[in-house]
DNA sequence: CGGATTTGTTTATTGGTTGAATTATTTGGA
DNA sequence: TCCAAATAATTCAACCAATAAACAAATCCG
């Protein structure tokens, strides 16, 4: 097989390229892996020599991204292998999560192993951006010192907010917080040391439903249910942001063109027919209305798996029915390949584990630059 | 700047896979220079030095894929430039399209140019798909002809059809062509001995356009009206095909759940309202279903501009308002950043010159592979 | 005519993977 | 008990490709 090499910005790649990569494979071969595997099983597996491998574990275990133990199984004759695994002990990822009734950070190591949770509970809606960002922000204080405690290193942190974030930080709008224009990294002095991601709370949430998903399942729209309502894109094992990062807006799809008034000023969008509320008060026609937009997703992405989030999960028994009967009546591909409706696997925490998920995912697909830090 | 490297599957990287890479970046270079850029220019643009350039562009003059040329302009002092060029007596791409009322095929070089072109219309309905495709493999042997007289090399073959296309060129459904499950190349012995493409006519027609356009148009929604209408989804400069490559059904979005019953067995479908009798019968109608159905894909996808393509170019005069007022009350984002609306550049060759764009693309793309044939 | 300047090539060096040989550690059978 | 087979991991010379720096080529300008 011929090596594709890509690179997302017109790049020249040198040798030094090369072992980047080659540390990712093989991180996340070890990541993706039931079991221990040997330095053996890894070559086998990924196609490059055991030197090499050897070579790049090597590397690895001294830069407390993996660790040695004792061969995990019997097998056979031959020497034992010794079995190699994610570190608990290396870098670690601070999520947080801000939203209209809580706050939320969580430290997860490298391994996905939650080791920190913190959640407080309080309106965000009568004060002020700044007012909720400090408050945010010492809760992110104990959350760091919780993982000092724990010796690990944070590599960085990711905040989930409640509407459009531009790629540097800046919350355009969050209409449920009330927010406008808010420079969240300013108001996060306590980060700024760090790395710091802002993103939308179902891309997030969709990240988070990638790292927990099989192989398998690599494509899929994560939707989530709550006061408005956001979707998540992930294409081909990566999460699609759109050109300015405001993509997933399905909230806003157009359901009846001459409906009910929303408060962006449209007619008919999903959000007045399948919001929190509407839910409970007809399910039947929250269910209608998310299968007509979701069908319009499938026939213009040809996804095969959608998961429900947020509020939608505990209520999909009520809903599948419904939806998945627009479905089959309006994806032209139906007849050809069904699609998959399930509700998320992570509950409330989707979003405050998928920004910690993403800060170590960058670990992962990166390490070189963990190393060389 | 450090270079990220991401690989398609997860394959390992050797040096081979460097080199590769670093040839595709210097031709990528030539063929986005407006200018003959020299060795040196091409070393400064890429990040590269001038000797790994030159030993680079040795190896491609030497393969047929860039021709040297007298110093293209006069400047300041210092040894003249050797200005390069991409070879227009290489590698080629033969585009085909079958449609409901016309067989086309066209021969395309490196540069760009279309060096063959036939045409030859015949309603494909009352006959079989074996004798329509027959008649496009004697059409594909006539343009084979014409460019080994011209003595290009064709690198391989797309063909772009009305409906859903799998990946192995398996023809599910084209409905207006009344096809069902064909296998395209077991029917076009002619070109059995060069790698052939099938794909859907809007998704090429996106990728024709996508080489058109200009290199911040890099995420665009191309759609075509026709009989049907079809969408291409180019996302970062990249064709997306969906899981099963069936995405871009943008003709059965739902627009009025209780419309107009579709041959699909929906109602409301898109193209009940702005097929191209639709568009002949009501404009203002059509303009406003597209508007909704657009908006939907700019609400999901954030995509910023909207390339209308086939029966819809001309009309776009009669149309934009409509759409337009369509986009700014439906879409969320609106008010942060516009929507930009236009006609397609290439007409109705669209589909064909993309397909045989998709071959010279992927010469373009994998330099390597060429060379190494 | 000669220095300045820019292009392109040559050459030694470096970084990283490869392949083969070697060492290490176990099982199983004579 | 001891040796052969088997499997894991390491060592080392060779190779490939990019780099840096020196060098050669070709032009302009004073």
């Amino acid at each position: 097989m011929t090596a594709r090499i890509m690179t997302a910005s017109h790049a020249p790649v040198r040798q030094s390229s090369v072992r980047a990569h080659n540390l990712a494979l093989v991180l996340q071969t070890v990541a993706n892996s039931t079991d221990r595997p040997s330095r053996a099983s890894i070559a086998t597996r990924t196609g490059l020599t055991r030197a090499t491998v050897s070579a790049l574990v090597d590397d690895l275990i001294a830069g407390g991204l993996l660790t040695e133990h004792d061969p995990a199984p019997r097998t056979g004759a031959g020497r034992p292998a010794a079995g190699l695994a994610l570190s608990g002990n290396g870098p670690a990822g601070l999520g947080l999560e801000i939203n209209v009734d809580y706050l939320a950070a969580c430290v997860v190591d490298l391994t996905g192993s939650v080791r920190h949770r913190i959640v407080s509970h309080s309106d965000q809606r009568p004060i002020s951006a700044a007012a909720a960002l400090a408050a945010l922000d010492e809760l992110a204080g104990q959350a760091r010192a919780a993982a000092a405690a724990s010796s690990l290193t944070l590599a960085g942190a990711a905040l989930a907010v409640p509407g459009l974030v531009a790629a540097d930080g800046l919350v355009r709008v969050a209409p449920n917080l009330g927010w406008q224009d808010v420079d969240v990294p300013s108001l996060l002095p306590g980060l700024a040391d760090l790395p710091l991601m802002v993103d939308n709370e179902a891309n997030l949430a969709a990240l988070g439903e990638l790292r927990a998903a099989s192989d398998d399942e690599q494509t899929f729209l994560y939707v989530s249910g709550e006061i408005g309502i956001g979707a998540g894109i992930v294409l081909d094992g990566e999460l699609y942001r759109g050109g300015r990062g405001w993509s997933g807006e399905i909230g806003h799809v157009t359901v009846y063109p001459d409906g009910r008034p929303c408060r962006c000023g449209a007619n008919g969008c999903l959000e007045q027919y399948a919001g929190q509320e509407a839910v409970a008060a007809d399910a039947a026609l929250a269910a209608s209305a998310l299968g007509i937009a979701l069908a319009a997703v499938v026939n213009l992405l040809d996804i095969g798996v959608i998961v429900l989030g947020g509020a939608y999960a505990p209520e999909l028994p009520r809903l599948r029915d419904g939806i998945e009967a627009e479905l089959t009546r309006r994806v032209l591909t139906a007849g050809l390949a069904p699609v998959t409706l399930r509700a998320a696997g992570l509950g409330a925490d989707a979003a405050m584990r998928g920004a910690a998920d993403a800060v170590i995912q960058s670990v992962r697909d990166n390490p070189a630059a963990w190393l060389s830090r």
